[in-house]
DNA sequence: CTATGCTTACCTATCGTTAAGTAAGGAGCC
DNA sequence: GGCTCCTTACTTAACGATAGGTAAGCATAG
């Protein structure tokens, strides 16, 4: 029955799945085809190639993180606490999808996108404390930064906004911030 | 040339470097024999099988973290910053096989160890925070643990001791530790 | 002679990919 | 309504490449 059907989506959902329980290497072409009912080729009406699927899946997460920088970047130097809770956020919402970057970075490599995504947290150093920062300095961002991630992939059963709150707190006591309730600024 | 020849160990050590650049799964046989310029069923020779392979490469490193955590176990509840020097020291040494294995974990699932890895976050939780940590202690250590994992691969080029000393402040400072100098315990 | 440490040659399974064909359903004209 | 035409959404069949793995043999040092 022709006309529009969803199966270009669903090939996606099982992807992804596939992808983050057993790895992308690992996951043939095949074996998503099989999990569908449909044939192998068939994939191949919707993706004209294996590579493209698996970036049809990986860049629109790196789009948006991409644009998350460019955004805090066009600020000038950041709120310390806004940029943390803006990147919790981020990583919360897309933690399936991160986990599964994190631990494909050859496939990433693939793509081309590695330089990208490994430049992020150097990116993340600058906006906290400018251009050259010290070696403390950088580690401090790299524990914070790396700690809101490692939370939201750790903790993915607590809620969302008691989550948010103690693992910004916890990010802020690493930058050795006192932790204000929530963003607020005052002049 | 038969009796004792080397080539077992220079199979490891090739197939390191490869796992470690372009991943375990990217990675065939045929490539590490032609790097080693002798054929593919050389290496069966000395391996059986390429899991055992790649297990002989990720074992040793899982024991001697699984004997670190054991030996603090058997210490009761530790003293934070001196756990944070251990932890540290432990991965600076083996940096590059931990973010092989991090990179690796379905290569981990094959092998039927991603449960003992999984669980050392745990357990490193219950040794600061005894059997039943709330959130905000398990939030905190897996900042201060994890943090001091992407400290030993992000700055690999820092001297160790320096590195050491500003990544376990970090992490003190992420647990709410005041960072005493080094580990030193009075009574 | 015997064990070690390989090589040459080969097998089978599976991979991503392509070519070619086809059933189902509008759209447009009469 | 019926006929043609095109698009959508697949299927069946097969391709070449490469993967992990094996069987059998040969050279060399002890």
């Amino acid at each position: 029955m022709p006309r529009p059907s969803d199966t270009k989506q669903r090939i996606q959902e099982v992807a992804r799945e596939l992808f983050a329980r057993q790895g992308v290497q690992r996951t043939s072409l095949q074996e998503i085809a099989d999990r569908l009912g449909i044939t192998k080729p068939a994939l191949y009406y919707h993706f004209s190639s294996r590579e493209e699927l698996v970036r049809s899946i990986v860049q629109p997460i790196i789009d948006e993180e991409e644009a998350f920088l460019m955004g805090q970047e066009a600020l000038g130097e950041a709120e310390p606490r806004a940029l943390l809770e803006g990147y919790f956020d981020f990583h919360y919402r897309h933690r399936r999808d991160i986990v599964l970057m994190l631990s494909e970075l050859t496939t990433l490599a693939d793509l081309g996108l590695i330089d990208l995504v490994l430049n992020w947290r150097g990116r993340l150093v600058k906006l906290l404390y400018g251009p050259e920062p010290t070696l403390e300095q950088a580690t401090r961002a790299v524990i914070a930064f790396g700690g809101l991630q490692d939370c939201t992939i750790q903790f993915a059963d607590v809620p969302k906004d008691e989550l948010r709150r103690v693992a910004v707190d916890g990010a802020c006591a690493a930058l050795g911030i006192e932790p204000q309730r929530e963003t607020r600024r005052r002049a």
